[in-house]
DNA sequence: GCGTTTTTTGACGTAAACGTCAACTCTTTT
DNA sequence: AAAAGAGTTGACGTTTACGTCAAAAAACGC
């Protein structure tokens, strides 16, 4: 009985697209660049598991301002454990530098968000003092 | 006595590149595109405080990855106040919105953060197991 | 078996966000 | 007055991240 009974779940370049809003090109052109490594069957794609864990990561990493080569660095940190491990300890390393990075992203949108509540309530009091005008014409 | 005793400092193109590390065609590009609208003496550029609060809203959005045109719809949020206000609670819907997505992408990052944190955690165990391996030898 | 849909490989196009000269003007320093 | 520095307006170039055909092969539905 050998460890690698894999879930052998694939996945077409059409349910892909679908399920995250994007286009074949968007998939192919991340695949040209190494972010996804699909697997093929004869010429066409298929998509493993893996990289459908990827491209979710991908896209999160978009959403929050990472370029493509940013994110390609990035996703290895999530993908280890597969086959043979090489340099943990630098990994490591890399992990938390892009830890202080998510979090001093994270701290900044908190600020803004209270600087947006700021201005919102700024705004409330102005709308208020427009409305006394008008009942007092 | 006039209320228009405003603060008339105002900056070169140098000094706001040097504050926050951009180039002068990138402040010169936000005029183009509207985001920034410094007075002139003569033919030079002088940018108001109000440009330079802008220019860190600007910096600020762009690391949160969002595009030159969302932030200019935004930009606006943040300078009411000055001049007459019309679309007040217009401006508190799109503010809204805003504080939304600011809201989904802190939480998203949350997310992220949480899940490196169990990625850093795996690899910790696989480095301390090794470890062990090699002490055993 | 045949039409329809999906997918593939090129190859060229494009929008966003600047970079990079070149050629001038203006001011400041010496 | 001459050289140096900072800033200005074009204008074209570049990188990133795909979009958009076209033509052909494969797979699917009946």
């Amino acid at each position: 009985m050998t460890m690698t009974e894999s879930t052998e779940q694939t996945f077409t370049i059409g349910e892909l697209c679908q399920e995250f809003d994007v286009t074949p090109r968007t998939l192919r052109f991340y695949e040209y660049k190494e972010l996804l490594a699909p697997i093929r069957d004869g010429q066409r794609r298929l998509f493993t598991v893996r990289d459908r864990a990827r491209l979710k990561l991908i896209l999160r990493g978009k959403r929050f301002g990472f370029s493509l080569a940013e994110i390609k660095d990035l996703l290895d940190l999530y993908h280890l454990g597969d086959g043979q491990v090489t340099q943990l300890s630098a990994t490591l390393e890399t992990a938390e530098r892009h830890r202080s990075e998510l979090v001093a992203k994270r701290d900044e949108l908190e600020a803004a968000i209270q600087d947006l509540d700021a201005q919102v309530k700024v705004t409330q009091r102005l709308l208020s003092e427009r409305a006394g005008l008008r009942a007092a014409e």
